[in-house]
DNA sequence: GTCTATAACGAGATAGAC
DNA sequence: GTCTATCTCGTTATAGAC
């Protein structure tokens, strides 16, 4: 009886897996408004009503797609984390966002799914939270790494941000100076912002070469935290 | 017969005008990849093959309603850069930041078309560079007034990016350093980072006076480009 | 010449009976 | 699970009103 169980699991997973394969194929061709569990369904050569045994609603499918892209985006980071020679917090840092762009710009669909517009009528459960928070935490791991040892340069808060600064910090980075919280905040959507321009189209005909730029780019971000070259 | 052509060309953009507002609404409702012309044609009480008098296929419709969109807010952002004090070039630089803050928040929708995911099948043509290109002119000329009058700090670059960065601003800031061209386009990316994390949702439960932190941000960002505060 | 209305196409989604 | 009847869509051709 546990082997049929497990038979029957296994079986499970794997269904669900070819679930989520095709959808993301839709996704790619027609947009995640347009995702429909009957297209869906036709592609695995299922009927519509059978899909509803693993994914209750398609606002349901859509939610693991999500909880999927963040996950696939936070485990590439951190692998590149961890890959980064551990005495240099730029280099961790740089290494980070480096393949945040390079996840993003091999998963275009997926990253607009979840740092694109938000899907009309679909709103994401706090289910998605702990995913989407993994790049975040890589982040404000490195700039506490090197607050611990006492290496964090300086930055200026004006009198009217400290309390939201305060708060950010005891919310999201408790230990770390408020400015520094505040300017992680800042970074982590900055870093977006340079990614989704490349992702959707906007450096065209702007930014050659984008490797480059980018690298650039973050790399002042980290300093923009606090941190600072070896030198 | 100039009266009879005047009150033709005026029923004409007055209905012109009507099909977008119509277009808009059904934005905000379904998102632009289910923009049909159908739909706007019923809302009228015309007939779907009418509107091709006005419209020669539903993706001239979303070129129209796309650079309208970049039109408002780059009259959005030019009419704050002139009712700052001339002065204060960072002040100028944030009223610039804050004026598209504003009207993105004001228009989620728009925003989306604009600066979200690329709507499934529609690639925008060329006409829509220069309306994309307002808010980006503002802060290229804020900089540029800074430096011609000597008042730029200096940046650094890195060897890597000096090809791409000379290019850059030869391309769209000639005149400037090449180092001042290269931070431009980087903070013109992460300001819309910035403003479209807050207008998809990304800092719910996360930022919470946004205002106050989006103008630290920005002040920083006009600090990256080397702006400097007036002390 | 400028517009609107009718009708139709081929493709795809959808709902419900069976 | 299957089949069918009925929707929607973008788009075109055509005919007639002003």
């Amino acid at each position: 009886m546990s082997t049929a169980q497990g038979a029957r699991a296994r079986a499970r997973t794997e269904v669900t897996a070819a679930i989520k394969d095709a959808a993301r194929r839709q996704l790619a061709q027609e947009g995640a408004a347009k995702l429909s569990l009957r297209a869906v369904a036709r592609e695995l050569g299922m009927v519509s009503s059978a899909l509803y045994r693993y994914f209750p609603s398609r606002d349901d499918l859509l939610t693991a797609l999500i909880i999927d892209a963040y996950d696939s985006l936070g485990e590439a980071a951190e692998a590149a984390h961890a890959a980064a020679p551990g005495g240099d917090p730029v280099r961790r840092w740089t290494a980070v966002c480096e393949a945040v762009r390079v996840w993003a710009l091999a998963h275009p669909h997926e990253y607009a799914l979840i740092y694109g517009s938000p899907v009309p009528g679909y709103s994401a459960p706090q289910t998605t939270v702990p995913a989407a928070a993994r790049v975040g935490r890589l982040l404000i791991g490195i700039v506490r790494d090197v607050h611990g040892a006492g290496g964090l340069a300086e930055l200026p808060l004006t009198a009217e941000l400290r309390p939201e600064a305060e708060r950010l910090a005891a919310d999201l980075a408790p230990g770390l100076p408020a400015e520094a919280a505040a300017a992680l905040v800042a970074a982590w959507a900055e870093l977006f912002g340079l990614v989704g321009f490349e992702v959707f189209g906007q450096f065209n005909r702007v930014v050659e070469d984008r490797e480059a730029f980018f690298r650039h780019a973050v790399t002042r971000l980290a300093g923009s935290c606090g941190l600072t070259l070896r030198s």
